[in-house]
Parts: structure tokens; sequence; C-alpha cells
DNA sequence: CGATCTGTTGATGCTCATCAAATCCAGTGG
DNA sequence: CCACTGGATTTGATGAGCATCAACAGATCG
């Protein structure tokens, strides 16, 4: 939960006591393995799951059976909406490696909210940035070739990474297989192979057993056509990321 | 504004006090003709501009000049998110035809949704459509082929348009050129067309002028793996809808 | 009534999917 | 400790879907 509340105050500045009662909407924790799908679509949802560890992602199924791979969660982020009251789920979400949740109470949020605007504020920021993620992921998928797709992909997660204090030395955990990348975009893994292999080549990023090292990040966000605005950063700690690059 | 509202009550009821106050945030009106884009990337927002009447598009920009489409708006949508105070836009909106927009006090609306449950709900599920809506895209993009892809965005079309009651006799007011669907679904403009023109030797659809006819919409929605769960119509009016077919 | 946007058609080639198979690796059980 | 197993990665070869270029016809508009 802790990554939780680290995340809201990456917009908003919770007091002490906003800080105590989310940690007391926690109802209980729950843990999956690699390949776990536990959300399914379809289904009503009751409480909210927040990852405090390890990765997931939202995902729907094609006609033919295929995944495709709409958003990545990382700890702190949540896996349903808080808003809407039990909305039917519109895709599944499964754990990309080992992972535990925190099990939080819906009623209970949305009435802390009532009460505070820094929390119902911090709340709606994540929702405009997941939709905008999603924006760029649509740019991503229509306009750029498979290598440039797959960079902005991995400057995203770096970004990403590095605010919720993951990165270092320019290294981070990176749980996701070359299928799963491939399902998120939207490439078959043969060819997503040979995208990583032209990186690799270029000396742009390093990616081996589950560890992702940018070699060179500005020439990577310069091939990638990476931009961070859509990531909302401009509030606070968006020095800190600045600097790691 | 009668669409809005008209909007806010598809899935909440709204008062009828709550509906006069809904107005009285509403600061004045613009029109727009058609191609010209009247909210721009980057710049900050401050009001929120609800479409009355025509048709929008919020599109991004990539490095080679070409626009990207993110997601459509129709008379009742809003061209902002509401929640978040003041923040920047990662993507432009322009208009697809003549249109005419209401301007609302973002700060005003704030205020109502403390009072009212029911307003403050149905924004959070038009955000939750949008997102979802913007999944099924992602999904749309990259596992569907040029055909399948066209065909399913006219069925989500058809669907958005006639829960708000722009649907007569199967047909319906179709702004959008050629190039501005090949923006959408990423594809050529070229591509497209011969892509329309297979639809119209199927017998599914008849598109011409700015209209839009659905000639067979059970075989249609069939070929092209539609579904509308992603729409979110699991409350009033499910059935209205579903009777059009 | 010319200028510009939109729709249509044909030809060519590139990006990426698909199929197939080999290798590598982590885990599992005997 | 090693054989076994299934998943993940890698390489090669072939072909399909779609982009691109070019040109023209039709529609729309000032």
């Amino acid at each position: 939960m802790h990554a939780f509340i680290t995340k809201m105050n990456f917009t908003s500045c919770l007091s002490r006591e906003e800080e105590t009662s989310l940690q007391a909407c926690v109802e209980g924790h729950q843990a999956f393995s690699k390949g776990r799908t536990f959300l399914n679509q379809g289904k009503k949802t009751d409480g909210i799951h927040v990852l405090t560890e390890g990765w997931a992602c939202r995902y729907k199924i094609a006609v033919d059976g295929s995944e495709q791979i709409i958003s990545f969660m990382l700890p702190g982020d949540s896996c349903e909406d808080i808003f809407p009251i039990a909305n039917t789920l519109d895709h599944s979400v499964k754990a990309l490696g080992p992972v535990r949740v925190a099990m939080v109470n819906r009623q209970q949020i949305m009435t802390l909210t009532d009460h505070s605007p820094a929390l119902s504020s911090a709340l709606a920021w994540s929702c405009v940035v997941d939709k905008s993620i999603m924006g760029e992921w649509l740019l991503n998928v229509t306009r750029r070739s498979a290598v440039v797709r797959l960079a902005h992909l991995l400057c995203e997660l770096y970004v990403r990474a590095s605010i919720i204090g993951r990165v270092e030395r320019h290294t981070m955990y990176f749980p996701l297989t070359q299928i799963v990348m491939s399902e998120a975009l939207g490439l078959s893994a043969v060819h997503l192979n040979r995208s990583i292999q032209s990186l690799r080549q270029q000396g742009l990023v390093s990616l081996e057993g589950r560890k992702l090292t940018i070699r060179h990040w500005s020439r990577l966000t310069e091939f990638a056509e990476f931009n961070d605005d859509y990531l909302h950063l401009d509030r606070k700690l968006v020095t800190d990321v600045r600097m790691a690059s």
C-alpha cells in the first residue's frame, strides 16, 4: 500500500491523517504467481486491487484467440477504476511475474474522497494519465515502425519505473517476456525479437534476464520519438526524473 | 447543452434542480467551421467545451506530420476531461463539420459534483467509457484487418449515434471523410477506400454524401466482431438501442 | 467557373506475419 | 545430480496486407 500512497502523493500532498485513513481501507492482501489471470473480463468488481509488488497488465482477447495488452500496471497502480461502483470489466488482468496486491474497499475510499479534495484530485489525475497513455499507445501502434514502437514502450516503462523509485544506475527490473511485449505492441514475437536485436546493436539498451538497462537515454528518446508530456509529470518530482537521464 | 444533460441522464437520473444548475454553468456558446482546430495540444484549458451540435475529434500529430485520431466526439460529449483543474492537453481537437459548443465553467461544475452524487457518478461513468473505447480501439488497430476494423468503427458510431437519438431508419448523419476515417484507423486513404468498397459490395452499408445507412446490422456486427459491451450501455435505454437493430 | 478538397483506380514494393525448426534456459522429478 | 519438460529466445524462408506513388474524375466552395 506504500507504493499507492507514494503515487497519490506524487500529484497531491496528502496529510498524515489522509494517509492513515487510506491505510484503513485495506481489507487484506493477496499474492498471485506469474501468468495468473486474477480479474476476468465481464465480471463485476467490488473491491479494488492495488499492486504493491510486481507488474500486471490489462488485456483483451480477440476473436482469433490472440491477446492484446492495453496497459501495464506497476507497483502503486490499481487494477480497476475507482470511481464507478461495481461496473463490469471490459478486459482481464494478469500477473506478469510474482505479484502482491492489496484489497481496498471501494465504498470506504469513495467516502474518503468526499472529504479529501487532495485524494479525489489525485485519483482523477491518475484516471487522466491512464487515458493519456492509451492515446499515446494508439499513436504508437499506428504511426511508428516496429523498432521505434518498441523503443517508445521501453522509454515509457523506464520513466514510470523511475518515478516510483525502481531504477538504479539506469537499470530496472523488467518482467516482460518478448511474447508479452509483442502482445502489447501488436507485433509478432518473431518480429519483436528482431526489433530488440536492432536496439541492442545500436547500443541503446541491454535487455536480458529480467533486467533492462538503458545504455544511452537521450539517444534512445530521440530514436523513439519519446516525449514524456503525455505522462503528465508536470508537478513535483519532475526534476528528479529528468536528472536520472 | 441539452445533449449533454441527456447524456448525463443516460447513466444517472438528474433531478430538475440538478439540470437547471447544470444549465447555469454554461457561460456562452461558440461555433466552428469544418476542419477548424479549436483546442491545441500543450495548451492549458480552463473552461470545458461541450459539443451541442456536430462532430469533433481528438488527434495527435506524429513526427512525420501525419495525424492520428484517438477519439470521436458526438453531440453531448465534452472535449476536455472535467476533473483535473487546468491540466495541459496532450492532444488537439478539431471540428469534423460545422460544430457548436457550449462553454462550461469548470469550477462551477466541480462544486456541483460535491453536492450531487448523481452528477459526479455520471461524469465518472463517461470517463470510464472513454477509456474503454480507447482500449477497444487498441484492439481494433492491432488485431483486426482493414475491412473489419472499418466495419467495427462504423458499428461503434452507429450505436453512439442511436443512443443520442440521431439515427432514423438505419440512417445517420456521418461527417467523416475517408481521409478522416483513415486517420482514425491507422490506414492509408487509398486502402481505406478499398475497404469501404468491400463493405458496399457485401451489401452491409451504404456510405455516400454525408449519410451512413446500415443495410444489415446483424451481419455487419458479426463481420465486424462487434460487441457493444465496451460502450457500457448496461443501464437504461439499452433496450431502445438493441431494438434499433 | 477556376481552385481545392474528396473519392477512385492501377502499379509497385516494403514492412511485417506466418511457418518451421533449432537452441537455450529454468524448473521438476526421479 | 542428471534426464526430462515446457517455456522463451533466436534464426531462416516465404508470402500477404497494406503503404506509397501517380494520375484522374467528381464534388464542393468561394
